[in-house]
DNA sequence: GCCTCATTATTCGTATACAAACGAAAATGG
DNA sequence: CCATTTTCGTTTGTATACGAATAATGAGGC
């Protein structure tokens, strides 16, 4: 990236940060089954620490587009696990907020989520691992 | 990660990796506009790499799934920036490789994907960006 | 030669991912 | 108050992303 050299793919951050990415979903994946999908496990998580909130704010508070969220809050809405009511002082909203299975499924997704991060990380250590965080952070 | 405290979505490298890729998306677009996809570029400069190949290896070498990388192959070539013929020794096989017109858009696209990295990195300094990427490789 | 296994590419189905357009409703400013 | 702008959510279209199934072809062993 910095020196001279031609150009190759595997220097690119974005090709890079794509083969971490579905290293990552591959692990996800052996540790979820199809149960959930990583956007519907960030939706699900991200809905427990707000409580409740509009489709358009879960949309942002999990960097997802409105179409796209609109798709992953019917697919959670269709698994049971989200519920939906009007916003009695906004016409405009919905407002969403985890189903009574929703709830009682957190405490396993955060353990489950812990694990996929901890085998993310594995090749690096302690404080690697902390290094690399942060540097990614900035990146964000 | 490492410490107790409550999971938190935003401490998930999963999570983090996505705004990550979000936002290369983004300077990706600003710099290429809609002429080419990420995925379609990687096939693109991949393949100048290798002169030509099969499908299956050009999806190997970009790391996409045969199915992906059939649909970027067909707009690549709808686009005419790719050439597609049987190959003589085995019926199952087509080998791909640039057309003229894909071959003079690679010096221009490596300077633009170099711009795009660089772009990307632009928040670390040089060290940070040298230990971040040989984290990230190892992570892949 | 024949059978079994592996490889190549296609197809189908499902799930994102996001830009753009749209309609309804709320907010803002004059 | 009224017009304009902004917000919310839906819809449409295009592009991945990938698992699974399929058919055709090639490799390898007996």
């Amino acid at each position: 990236m910095t020196g001279g050299g031609p150009y190759r793919l595997d220097d690119q951050v974005g090709y890079i940060l794509r083969l971490v990415s579905q290293r990552h979903a591959s692990l996800f994946l052996s540790r979820l089954g199809s149960d959930l999908t990583p956007t519907q496990f960030a939706a699900l998580v991200r809905l427990a620490e707000l409580g409740q909130c509009s489709q358009n704010e879960l949309g942002r508070q999990t960097a997802m587009d409105v179409a796209t969220i609109k798709g992953v809050v019917d697919r959670l809405r269709g698994k049971g696990m989200v519920e939906q009511t009007a916003d009695p002082g906004d016409k405009r909203r919905s407002l969403l907020s985890l189903s009574e299975k929703g709830r009682s499924m957190i405490a396993g997704l955060h353990a489950t989520g812990h694990a996929v991060t901890t085998d993310t990380l594995e090749p690096l250590d302690a404080r690697e691992r902390d290094v690399f965080l942060s540097l990614l952070r900035r990146l964000a």
